[in-house]
DNA sequence: GCGGTCACG
DNA sequence: GACGTACGTGACCGCT
């Protein structure tokens, strides 16, 4: 190893700029936000760490910011003008950025009428100049004009050396031409102008052309005209400017002589203690011994030794069934592999196009089995016949004595399901994420992977494209595949590795083994299966919704006297309150005047609104149907697949933090029901010729848990004798039971699941917030149990920072702690309700999950579950099978929480049947 | 990409 | 005294 020098230049200010925004908002152990802080830590850590190793550094620096006005400001005083204030929860974190340099004794340089790119530039120059080597930690464009022999880039995200070869890649000129690119094009984020009309592509190809701005320039005018020749010719001095703006300052006297920067090594006692004032406890771990403590929470990162960095080289693509047979065998062997399959559409029926293994950090292949395309001869032309692979790989992925790991599994084991493999045992990596960590960040690989791994994933978009030259992946060289859909599988066991060993200490094997785990085969089984819609019958309604739309759009044209956008909640306030001068006109923060329902059905009940009450009444009308033919009758036409003729929607696992289930593409969760006009929509879901859909719902689910959860007797007494539970409430708060008191009281009842406020129920109840108080007071007089759970809830969630349901399901809540009074009191509201609301949600995955085997163990296998609406199932049968049916699914349903939990209160499921969803309810 | 609106439980 | 007003979702639209 040479003892060449090699001098690090951090740019602590992007590097936070860039951590806080790829990187979950974690908190320390006293709720401060440290999520750019902790990623800060850990480069740093890595950096250090790499002291006297080849390329490491010898000497290093942190370059900041020091204030947001430079000597650029002076040449243009819009310089950086429009850079929106930093996020308020970033701000605090810039100091502990000082604090984490300071923790590992590095020192950190920041000087005033200097940004951090020009003193960057200026220690490079003068470490150049010595005969140093240097390397610049940062992904920032403008310093990417710096590379050259001796000084390179470090993207630690990415875990890439930058060097020309990638300024040539990205902007089509070396290094030295950068600033000149720059120039011309111009930087919306610093607000540099450069010239209108000129991106990127059209800058590297002028300054190719004739050399530089200048050139440029004095070009413009002998070009054959065009908007860039004009263009060129009237911004030329703002060209000039930018140009100048971009070129960065390589002669600031330099605070600290380069001596100075020398690395010695990582000091522990500092370090230890900036560690522990923020809980960074798996980095204590890493630095030795930890102090005796009683268990402390585990923190958000990794507890097993770190892993290689993801080598996307190291891939193999297999392309002999030999191969694939050693992989088979190892994975056989080992008894675990994770997996992902690529597809070439997405949706439950994609075709298959390959399947990736991984067994081991950076051991993975990926076995491509239906990729096309003319480049793939100067590729990899092999592939696997797909029936062998197929056959081959059906025996694995089966075998009861190898655990598959998927990242969202689901959808690899639609995907396989259409060639006959049942996929088992498995885990799933994103929806372990969800049971541990609901609340505090997203669970898609690409977001786990830079949390938990520091490692940014290829982005599926960098393979296949976007937009309308976007290819499918079966179209994509095996050579890319390969890495891509490797890597993924890799990631997915790294993941593993991580996640995995977090389930049992942090009590979140429960509700993933005994609910969220065993229901994902039957929603994989629902999503395949798709439910049938009468296309005709929706077009009749597209046809019919039509028609009164042309209608009532003349007529509220009429009213207005002037044509203009319905849709349009600008223009349609403007009208409203302007032109026709309504009064009481809410303007929201973006100053658009208010024009949802309440505010049109206050205008329609207005006494002397005039024309104002026609042109409310029709608006409501003609929204209502836009909805519902734009959401309905015409989307859904589009989703019926042409193979199957039936639609298949996608259900999300770890859309809603409570728990439940989302639906999506399409959604089949929100098809209309209340209105008479929306609930036609439903007799278009039918089931096939000789059989019939079958509905089965628990009726008042959340607030029978609310009476067991909470503990409230007269609740719990008024479901066990069966009774209208919304009458018993109005007969416990006002003594009678009318329609009054009854929707009154049903008002209230929900309104305490949702978390109660005052200005919240006499909003609802249109009465007085001190007649609301006084109506919650009672409330809670006649069901103390209620105020109990409430304050017991608020108190858990405030220690522990999350909520839990009867399985123990967790759910985080970040903001209870927050000094924002809205962002508190909010996320109180959501923790009174999800322990009920997660419950419910808890029950009815148990009973998804049991309902395929309960079925076949009655012999019902022409009985298949197509749908979950959050407190109903929707089953499809031959009409045949409905009696010997109804009492399998009312058992199980009913009986969902037990033997697990036993409740105090029955479960009660009502089911109806018919040849649509509408006659079934 | 965001806010407004509205469909559902 | 201002703030904004019930919990959880997803899709579509207009607008930038």
């Amino acid at each position: 190893m040479s003892s060449q020098n090699h001098l690090y230049l951090v740019d602590g200010s992007g590097y936070i700029f860039r951590a806080y925004h790829r990187l979950p908002p974690l908190t320390n152990i006293r709720g401060e936000p440290v999520g750019a802080v902790y990623g800060y830590t850990t480069m740093l850590w890595k950096l250090a760490d790499a002291l006297h190793k080849a390329d490491g550094p010898t000497h290093l620096a942190v370059i900041l910011d020091k204030s947001s006005k430079s000597f650029r400001n002076d040449l243009y005083d819009q310089y950086k003008a429009q850079r929106p204030p930093a996020p308020e929860d970033l701000v605090p974190q810039f100091p502990m950025i000082r604090d984490a340099t300071r923790a590992f004794s590095l020192p950190c340089i920041e000087e005033e009428g200097f940004e951090a790119d020009d003193i960057i530039a200026s220690y490079a120059r003068a470490a150049l100049r010595d005969g140093w080597r240097v390397t610049i930690v940062s992904s920032d464009k403008d310093l990417m004009q710096l590379i050259e022999p001796g000084l390179d880039m470090l993207d630690t995200m990415k875990n890439e050396r930058l060097g020309p070869e990638h300024v040539i890649e990205k902007f089509g000129v070396p290094p030295e031409k950068l600033g000149d690119v720059l120039g011309l094009m111009g930087d919306s984020v610093d607000n540099v102008p450069g010239v209108p009309g000129i991106g990127p592509k059209t800058a590297s190809k002028l300054v190719n052309e004739f050399g530089d701005v200048e050139a440029v320039l004095a070009a413009a005018p002998s070009m054959k005209p065009s908007k860039l020749r004009d263009n060129l010719i009237e911004h030329a001095e703002m060209a000039r400017l930018s140009r100048v703006l971009v070129a960065l300052k390589e002669d600031v006297p330099l605070p600290d002589p380069l001596e100075d920067l020398a690395m010695k090594g990582i000091p522990e006692a500092p370090l230890r203690a900036f560690l522990e004032h923020h809980g960074f406890r798996s980095l204590l771990n890493r630095l030795g011994t930890v102090a005796d403590a009683p268990a402390p929470p585990p923190s958000p990162e990794a507890v097993l030794p770190q892993d290689p960095p993801c080598n996307v080289d190291a891939y193999e693509a297999v392309d002999t069934l030999d191969a694939l047979d050693r992989w088979i065998a190892a994975a056989t062997a080992q008894g675990f592999v994770a997996f992902d399959t690529e597809t070439d559409s997405l949706g439950p029926r994609s075709g298959l196009v390959g399947i990736s293994l991984a067994l081991a950090p950076n051991r993975a292949c990926y076995i491509p089995l239906a990729h096309v395309g003319g480049d793939l001869l100067s590729d990899n032309p092999v592939q696997i016949p797909f029936d062998a692979a197929i056959a081959r790989l059906k025996p694995l992925l089966e075998d009861p004595a190898v655990l598959k790991i998927g990242h969202n599994i689901k959808y690899d084991i639609c995907v396989l399901a259409a060639h006959g493999i049942a996929v088992a045992p498995i885990d799933d990596t994103m929806v372990m994420s969800f049971n541990l960590d609901a609340g505090l960040h997203g669970h898609g690989m690409d977001e786990l992977a830079a949390t938990h791994l520091d490692h940014s994933c290829i982005a599926f978009k960098d393979v296949t494209g976007t937009g309308k030259n976007q290819k499918g992946f079966h179209q994509i060289g095996i050579r890319d595949a390969t890495r891509y859909a490797a890597e993924d599988a890799d990631v997915t066991l790294r993941l593993w590795r991580r996640l995995k060993p977090r389930l049992a200490p942090e009590h979140a094997t429960r509700v993933y083994e005994m609910v969220d785990r065993p229901v994902i085969p039957a929603l994989a089984a629902m999503e395949r299966e798709g439910i049938k819609v009468d296309r005709e019958e929706l077009a009749r309604l597209s046809a019919e919704f039509a028609g009164q739309i042309v209608e009532l759009e003349k007529e509220i044209h009429g009213i207005a006297g002037t044509p203009f956008t319905i849709g349009s909640p600008k223009q349609l306030g403007e009208i409203l309150f302007e032109r026709m001068g309504l009064k009481g006109g809410r303007k929201g923060k973006s100053g658009v005047y208010s024009t949802d329902v309440n505010e049109l059905e206050r205008i329609a009940a207005l006494k002397d609104g005039g024309p104002g009450i026609e042109m409310a009444r029709k608006v409501l009308d003609w929204r209502q149907l836009s909805k519902l033919k734009s959401t309905y009758t015409d989307a859904l036409q589009a989703e019926i697949n042409p193979v199957t003729r039936r639609v298949h929607t996608s259900y999300s696992l770890t859309g809603a933090q409570t728990g439940r289930l989302a639906s999506n593409d399409p959604n089949l969760q929100n098809i209309p029901v209340r209105s008479e006009t929306g609930r036609r929509i439903r007799d278009a879901f039918v089931a096939e010729p000789g059989n019939v859909l079958l509905s089965a719902d628990y009726s008042q689910i959340e607030l029978r848990l609310a009476a067991h959860m909470a503990d409230v007797p007269q609740l719990r007494e008024a479901f066990l004798r069966g009774d209208d539970i919304h009458n018993m409430t109005a007969q416990e708060l006002f003594g009678e039971v009318n329609r009054d008191t009854r929707g009154r009281a049903k008002t209230i009842n929900f309104a305490i699941l949702y978390g109660i406020s005052r200005w919240g129920l006499a909003g609802r109840l249109e009465i007085t917030a001190d007649d609301a108080q006084a109506m919650i007071d009672r409330y809670f007089d006649r069901f103390p149990g209620i105020r109990n759970y409430i304050h017991e809830t608020l108190s858990a969630v405030r220690e522990k920072g999350y909520t839990t349901t009867l399985f123990g399901r967790k759910t985080h809540f970040s903001r209870i702690k927050s000094s924002v009074q809205h962002e508190r009191q909010g996320a109180e509201r959501a923790a009174i309700n999800a322990p009920i609301q997660g419950t419910s949600a808890d029950i009815i995955k148990r009973a998804m999950a049991r309902m395929p085997g309960a079925l076949r163990d009655a012999g019902l296998t022409n009985v298949r579950m197509l749908l979950q609406v959050h407190d109903e199932l929707v089953f499809e049968l031959p009409e045949g099978d409905v009696d010997a049916a109804k009492p399998i699914i009312e058992h199980v349903m009913a009986s969902a929480a037990e033997p697990a939990i036993k409740l105090s209160v029955p479960l009660g499921v009502e089911i109806g049947t018919g040849k649509s969803w509408g006659a079934a309810h």
